[in-house]
DNA sequence: CGTTGCGTTGAATAAGGTCAAATAGAGTGG
DNA sequence: CCACTCTATTTGACCTTATTCAACGCAACG
């Protein structure tokens, strides 16, 4: 449990989901005008959050749900010994604090990788418009459901991924999830460290520089730093797919 | 996606959630009297399944949610290439088909390790209910969530865990899932092969098998073929926690 | 009583991890 | 603006762990 309260820097932002660009990634998706008026009333505030913030930790309250509104987030398990893996990165449009309805304590953590601002979705009043708001209800049931399938994802690719398929797979949904923003498909910059790289996939950080160094070389893509280009999209899905004989 | 058709053998059993002992493992956890005829008038058929059997494919139509009233199943992810992995092992009182809400169509395999039955939960119904009955929605948020937090813990599992803590891991959460059925905290039967617990865990048949070994060894466990019984769970729970060094 | 699937065990091997050292940038204060 | 720090990253050498490959044992079942 962690009893430090969460430093609070709450700018009182209207927020309109209707009128917000993320609309069709996000909770409004497929609503239309008139349910997202409910929206409007229920998501009314946004948190902005600096670097290193967390939005919220292990043992926290629960009491809302984060739409990432912009920046970048990681999710983050810790146990008891101490040990801690990162379980997520986190975009625009993109739903944060689910894993605190349960317990109604939050069993994350999810710390800003850059400068970022989220909407608050109070989940109490989320639950009372989705009674009201059928589409809402489905639409919401949807979200988690997704989650729960990009978790068996993750699973695989941890379960039975070689490093280099590792790699090259979390390149490529990366570069599918900003593709999805509207962002370059194959030119991004890396909001998280070799290291946060490594423990959401199971490496080492070592190993993950040595894959990107590698795939340099083989032409796959271009690696300074943190900024990636991605030069041959079949050349790294071919990695993934393949038979590791 | 799969195009043969589940093979449908479904008695007409009616079921009552009001009278069920699975009733605080389950969906009806927390509801009273009242809110719980709702349940009964939603949860009207179950479904027997024979060993083997899928209860559904991944690429089916989702249209229920099933609670395991009965049985062993396994749940399995494939990829394109063929690969596959379990994902989870369920018993009695949990909740299966969760992966197809977000699509309308399963992900998952989700296949009986024993004979087995289970209750179908329509979905569309469920959520016509749930919007009426608050402490239904509530409940059923709860059962997704918990899922998430499961999740996180096999992540957890697979990306930072040693083989040795992987499986010993293991059969300290059966012996607690168990517990809670009101079975033998340490002495049970294993459905599942050595291959179906490798995959689960991330490791091939063979770590498996040597690790039980080394265990009954070390006096932590007693096996025979599938026969577990467990000696020493603190031992047991002292590999989980241990620092690699 | 042979077949078949599942499980155990051993020896060799390869994939990643560990440890260590060098380098490169980003940010900071003078 | 520059020197200085600090952190992140890269790379090499070596080592550990789990996998691979192979052989054998066991139990259930027709």
């Amino acid at each position: 449990m962690n009893e430090v309260p969460t430093q609070i820097s709450l700018k009182q932002l209207k927020t309109h989901c209707s009128s917000c660009s993320l609309r069709e990634l996000c909770l409004p998706m497929g609503l239309d005008a008139g349910e997202l008026e409910h929206l409007d009333r229920l998501v009314s505030t946004r948190r902005p959050l600096k670097r290193g913030d967390s939005l919220y930790r292990s043992g926290d309250v629960f009491g809302s749900l984060y739409a990432v509104r912009s920046g970048f987030f990681k999710s983050r398990v810790t146990t008891d010994d101490g040990r801690d893996q990162v379980t997520g990165f986190h975009m625009p449009g993109e739903i944060l604090g689910m894993d605190g309805i349960g317990t109604e304590h939050h069993t994350l953590d999810a710390v800003a990788l850059e400068d970022s601002e989220v909407c608050i979705i109070p989940f109490a009043h989320l639950e009372e418009i989705s009674r009201e708001v059928k589409s809402l209800q489905r639409q919401f049931h949807k979200v988690m459901s997704r989650e729960l399938v990009r978790d068996q994802g993750v699973m695989m690719l941890l379960g039975t991924m070689r490093a280099e398929e590792r790699v090259s797979a979390f390149l490529i949904n990366l570069s599918q999830r900003f593709t999805a923003r509207g962002w370059s498909p194959s030119d991004f910059h890396l909001r998280m460290t070799r290291e946060e790289i490594g423990s959401y996939l199971g490496l080492k950080l070592e190993t993950v520089s040595r894959l990107f160094s590698r795939f340099q070389e083989d032409g796959l893509v271009s690696v300074q730093q943190k900024h990636i280009r991605i030069l041959d999209v079949p050349g790294l899905k071919k990695i993934v797919g393949q038979d590791p004989c």
